[in-house]
RNA sequence: GGUCUGGUAGUUCAGCUGGUUAGAAUACCUGCCUGUCACGCAGGGGGUCGCGGGUUCGAGUCCCGUCCAGACCGCCA
C-alpha cells in the first residue's frame, strides 16, 4: 500500500492515527535540530517533521539526501503542531515520521513548482507535467472537468446521445484550411481532420438520433492566438424536429446551467440582439453588454458644419467614456496614438470633452459650437464629466475600430469584471459575407445554414441582405457558440452551393453524400456548437486558454514538450507514396 | 504574409549617451540555527550576453541579417 490517506484529508481528529503517505518533496526546511518537508499531491499539503529527539538518527540522515520533488512514501504518527498554520487545511497537524522510502529521485525542477512560478511560458510548455503540478494549472483542468460533467448531466438529462464522429475524412476546400494525413492503403489520397462534425451530425438526424451531442477535438489549420489553437474542443450538438426558438432554450438553459453549478450565478432570460443591432451599437458581433458605452451616431448632427473629413466620412460615430474629461491633453494623445496603431488603423481621433459644469470643449470647436456638442452628447449618452470620442470613415471599418478603442477603453477602466457574466444571443446574422479581395460571396456560417423562410429569392438579386437562420451566443465579449437551423432539402442545398460558386459536378463530388441522405427523408433540423476551451476560460474568468489545455501548442503550432511537428524519415515517405518538394517550393518564390 | 515587443546566471530580470573583472533577486551547494511554514544568518559555486556578420582602439549596448518566443492584424465557412 503506497498510501492510507490523501495529503489534503488529515486534520485534528486524526491525532494519533498511523498513517502512511506519499507525494512530491514540496519544500524542506532544515532547522538543524528538527527538519519539516512540505508532502505535496493533487490533495493538498501535509507537513512531515523529523526531529533529532524523537526521530530515528538513520532516517534523519536519510531525510537530509531528500531533494525537491522526489516521490517518497512514509509512515508515521499524525501529531499535534505546537506551532499551527491557519493557511492550509491540514495546519494543526504533522506526521511524526517513522519510516521514510524513496520511490523516485528528481533532477532540479529548471522553476519553481508554486502558485507564482518564476518559470516563463516556453520553458513551463516544454516541462508541462512539471507545470501542471501547479495549483493554478491542475485548478484550471479541474475545473474544465467539472464543466464538461455538468455538460454531460445537464445534455443527458434531456436526452441527448453521445454518438462520436470520425475523425479522418474527407477535405473540403470551403472555410479554413484542413489539416489533411495521407493514406498509406490509397496511395496519393489524404484524409483531412475535421474542421467540425458538421455534416456527420446532420447525417445523424436523417439517422432519426433526434439529439445529439458530442464533445469533440476539431482541428483548423490556421494561424494561433492567445484564445486560439490548432485542435481545439467543441460540445457539438443538433436536434431534429426543432426550430430557432427550440434551439436557443435548450442551449440558454445548459449555460444557465453551468453558471449555476460552477460559478454559482442565477442568470435571467438572455437578452437577444439582432446582428444589424449589433454592429449599429457596438460594431461587433460579440458585443461585451457588461458595461455600456454604446454607439452614438453622430452624421445629423456632425455634416455640414464646414469640418470636411466629417462631411466626406460614411459614418460618424462616438462613444461616451465615463469620467474621461479629466484625461490631460497628454493621455487623450496617447489614445489617439493608440487608435491609430496599425492593427486598430484609425486615421485620427476626434474628442469632445464634457466638463462638470456642463459646457463642452473639443478639438474641433472651430467647427462647432456648444448647442453642437450637446447634441454629440445627447447621441451617445454622455454625461457631465465624460469625455466623447468620435471616430469616422467607412461604415465598416470606422465601427470595427471605435469597437476596439471601446474594449481597450473598457479594460483601462475596469469595466470587464471577469466575476460578471453578461450573456445574450445576436440572432439574424447575414447568410452571405462579401470577400473583399475575390469578391465572392461566401457562406458566412456554412454553406448548410438555412436562409429566413421567403428569403432565398433575394440571393438572385441582393446576396448580402439575405438573412439567416442563424445565432451566436455571447459571454462578456466572447463568442462561445453559434449554430443554424440548417437547410435539409437537396433543392435549397443546391440554390446555395450554386450561390457559393460551386458547379453541379463540384457541390456533387463535395457534398453528394449529403445532398442523398436530404432525397431519404431528412427531418428538420438545427443545432450549435460551444468553443469548450473558450467557455471554460470565461467561465474561470481567465483570458488566455492555455491553462485549460493540458498540452496546448504555441505560437507557431508546435508542442515544444514532444516537439513536433517534426520530420518523417525517408521510408516513411515512401510507404506514403510521398515525396517532399520543399526545395522546389522555394526556387519558385525566389523566381 | 505583416506590425510590435522580447532573447543576459538553473530561473525571473537590471545593465543609461559604446569604456576596468557583466549585476540583483531567487534557486542550488556548505556551515550554523530548539517550532519552521516566502524560516533566518554566514559563506560559496554558477555566464558562448540567442546565432552570424559589420562599424569601432573598444560592442551585452550601435547597424545588417538570421533563429526563437510572445501579443496583435490578415486568416479562423
Amino acid at each position: 500500500m503506497y498510501r492510507s490517506h490523501t495529503n489534503g484529508e488529515l486534520n485534528i481528529s486524526n491525532v494519533g492515527q498511523e498513517v502512511i503517505l506519499s507525494g512530491w518533496v514540496q519544500k524542506i526546511r532544515d532547522k538543524g535540530f528538527m527538519i519539516w518537508l512540505d508532502l505535496r499531491d493533487r490533495y493538498g499539503i501535509t507537513q512531515l517533521i523529523f526531529d533529532a529527539d524523537r526521530t530515528d538518527k538513520a532516517i534523519i540522515e536519510q531525510a537530509k539526501t531528500l531533494g525537491r520533488e522526489f516521490v517518497i512514501q512514509v509512515k508515521g504518527s499524525v501529531i499535534e503542531r505546537q506551532s499551527k498554520n491557519d493557511k492550509i487545511a491540514t495546519g494543526e497537524i504533522e506526521i511524526l515520521v517513522s519510516e521514510l522510502t524513496i520511490l523516485n529521485e528528481a533532477n532540479l525542477p529548471p522553476f519553481t513548482i508554486e502558485d507564482e512560478t518564476d518559470g516563463g511560458e516556453e520553458l513551463r510548455m516544454k516541462y508541462r507535467y512539471l507545470d501542471i503540478r501547479r495549483n493554478p494549472v491542475k485548478d484550471s483542468l479541474i475545473f474544465r472537468s467539472k464543466v464538461t460533467q455538468e455538460v454531460r448531466n445537464f445534455l443527458s438529462n434531456e436526452e441527448f446521445i453521445e454518438v462520436e464522429t470520425p475523425y479522418l475524412i474527407k477535405s473540403t476546400p470551403e472555410g479554413a484550411r484542413d489539416f489533411v494525413v495521407p493514406s498509406r492503403m490509397n496511395e496519393g489520397q489524404f484524409y483531412a481532420l475535421p474542421q467540425s462534425p458538421q455534416t456527420f451530425k446532420q447525417l445523424l438526424m436523417v439517422g432519426g438520433m433526434d439529439k445529439y451531442f458530442q464533445i469533440v477535438k476539431c482541428f483548423r489549420d490556421e494561424d494561433l492566438r492567445a484564445d486560439r489553437q490548432p485542435e481545439f474542443t467543441q460540445i457539438d450538438c443538433e436536434m431534429a424536429f426543432v426550430e430557432q426558438e427550440d434551439v436557443l432554450n435548450i442551449f440558454e438553459g445548459l449555460t444557465r446551467h453551468l453558471l449555476k453549478k460552477v460559478n454559482n450565478v442565477e442568470i435571467g432570460d438572455f437578452p437577444r440582439m439582432t446582428f444589424d443591432h449589433a454592429m449599429k451599437t457596438y460594431g461587433n458581433d460579440k458585443p461585451d453588454i457588461r458595461f455600456g458605452m454604446e454607439f452614438g451616431e453622430l452624421n445629423e448632427v456632425s455634416k455640414h458644419r464646414e469640418f470636411k473629413i466629417f462631411d466626406e466620412a460614411e459614418l460618424v460615430v462616438g462613444i461616451a467614456v465615463p469620467g474621461g474629461a479629466v484625461y490631460t491633453r497628454k493621455e487623450i494623445d496617447k489614445l489617439i496614438k493608440w487608435v491609430k496603431r496599425p492593427q486598430v488603423g484609425a486615421t485620427g481621433m476626434i474628442y469632445a470633452k464634457y466638463n462638470e459644469d456642463g459646457s463642452f470643449k473639443s478639438s474641433v470647436d472651430k467647427f462647432y459650437n456648444q448647442e453642437d456638442l450637446a447634441a454629440w452628447a445627447e447621441k451617445t449618452g454622455a454625461k457631465p464629466g465624460d469625455l466623447i470620442c468620435v471616430l469616422c470613415g467607412d461604415t465598416n471599418k470606422v465601427r470595427a475600430q471605435l469597437s476596439a478603442l471601446r474594449m481597450e477603453l473598457a479594460e483601462r477602466l475596469g469595466l470587464r469584471k471577469p466575476e460578471e457574466f453578461a450573456p445574450l444571443w445576436v440572432i439574424d446574422f447575414p447568410l452571405l459575407e462579401l470577400d473583399e479581395e475575390t469578391g465572392h460571396y461566401h457562406a458566412m456560417h456554412h454553406p448548410f445554414t438555412s436562409p429566413k423562410p421567403g428569403q432565398l429569392e433575394l440571393l438572385d438579386t441582393d446576396p448580402g441582405a439575405v438573412k439567416a437562420n442563424a445565432y451566436d451566443l455571447v459571454l462578456n465579449g466572447n463568442e462561445i457558440g453559434g449554430g443554424s437551423i440548417r437547410i435539409h432539402d437537396k433543392a435549397t442545398q443546391a440554390i446555395m452551393l450554386k450561390h457559393l460558386g460551386f458547379s453541379e459536378e463540384e457541390a456533387a463530388a463535395q457534398f453528394g453524400f449529403l445532398m442523398d441522405a436530404f432525397e431519404f427523408g431528412a427531418p428538420p433540423h438545427g443545432g450549435l456548437a460551444f468553443g469548450l476551451d473558450r467557455l471554460v476560460a470565461i467561465l474561470a474568468g481567465k483570458e488566455t486558454i492555455r491553462d485549460f489545455i493540458a498540452f496546448p501548442k504555441n505560437n507557431s503550432g508546435r508542442d515544444v514538450m514532444i516537439d513536433a511537428p517534426s520530420e518523417l524519415d525517408d521510408a516513411q515517405l515512401t510507404e506514403l507514396s510521398l515525396k517532399l518538394n520543399i526545395l522546389e517550393k522555394e526556387n519558385n518564390e525566389q523566381a
